[in-house]
DNA sequence: ACCTGAACACCGTTCAAGT
DNA sequence: ACCTGAACACCGTTCAAGT
């Protein structure tokens, strides 16, 4: 990669970094309906055009703004699983999830509403499935050790995924009461269910 | 009410009936993002403001879509509780609620995902609410019978419905494999969850 | 390569009238 | 009351050029 020319004839150095980090306050204060490419670009002083250089649509940047979000996600989960009690580690992941979600709500709907129906079915190389994984191998690691029981690996992670993702979206969605209580909320539920399933 | 006089000049006798059964329509075909008001007046031959009188806005009809979505989903959920087993009862009416979600998507997005960030704070009168509402309501029956820890209902109906939605929210978004396994996956899951939280 | 400006076919919403 | 037609200020996307 050449050094960044700095004050050349183009306006960014790096266009496509910029119209990322753009959508990603515009989604955060106006949500994703309330992204135009054409407004980006003129908040940015580029032609309305210029973006489409960098992405082959408005669907296409919403996908960038999906799995930035992810990058952030998926670290976050790795470092409160590096915890030596798994199940402690299993419940500090979730919380981490579900706090992401909060801190992040408008983003954290792109991320898993973007593509409403059109065409990957399969869903192949999908950045949540590497939190998936991740997931699925934390809890063989509880397994393991003798704290979860011995159901399929793949069931137990669908559960505890589906209860932080449900978590997360009833708390972006304000069905938790106030954010205050959400994230208190939040704790008991995600420790209720996991101490639940602990089978000593 | 007066009665519904036939063939009148009005060219709907519900023209507000007709934009909810269209706009359902629509969503369920090209999704949220794919519902154009002036579309929706045209298909129904009346013209691109004819639809203003009944609704503010698109968000207004959207949220009578999503009402709709409700309706039903709640009348599902309530034959599904009606089960002399209290636990049975939980388990059905969690598969009934994401099978709710496979066969309608779309409409189930919109239930959800309608408000990004507007108005609405505490989300009074919700008709989430009176699902949630019914779902404690089961939960308190399942402990009266001694079928569920004597933790606070409200926590526990907290994590059921984590559940539920969550899987109803991956499986929307085909994260639980082809449809016909997920209904599958779904059963296990809510019965490996509800099992694990019955303590008799 | 990357950017520009004009153009196309749409939107949601408002306004002033019509019956 | 309910509907109409013109108008406003936008969109996303495409095309033919510019440097």
């Amino acid at each position: 990669v050449p050094l960044r020319k700095k004050g050349d004839a183009y306006h960014h150095g790096d266009l496509r970094q910029a119209l990322v980090d753009a959508a990603i306050q515009v989604v955060a204060r106006h949500g994703a309906d309330g992204l135009s490419l054409r407004e980006l670009a003129r908040r940015l002083g580029v032609s309305h055009q210029a973006p489409y250089r960098h992405f082959a649509d408005k669907r296409a940047l919403l996908e960038a703004v999906a799995a930035a979000g992810f990058a952030v996600l998926f670290d976050r989960m790795r470092a409160a699983i590096r915890n030596p009690d798994p199940v402690a580690g299993l419940i500090e992941s979730g919380v981490a999830y579900v706090r992401f979600a909060l801190e992040h709500p408008a983003q954290y709907r792109v991320m898993f509403g973007a593509r409403e129906l059109p065409s990957g079915r399969p869903t192949e190389n999908d950045p949540g499935d590497t939190v998936f994984r991740g997931l699925v191998a934390t809890i063989e690691r509880c397994q393991q050790a003798g704290m979860l029981p011995a159901a399929p690996s793949r069931d137990l992670a669908v559960v505890c995924w589906s209860i932080v993702h449900g978590l997360a979206m009833l708390a972006v969605d304000d069905k938790l009461g106030p954010r205050a209580e959400a994230e208190l909320t939040v704790r008991r539920s995600v420790e209720l269910a996991v101490r639940s399933l602990d089978r000593r």
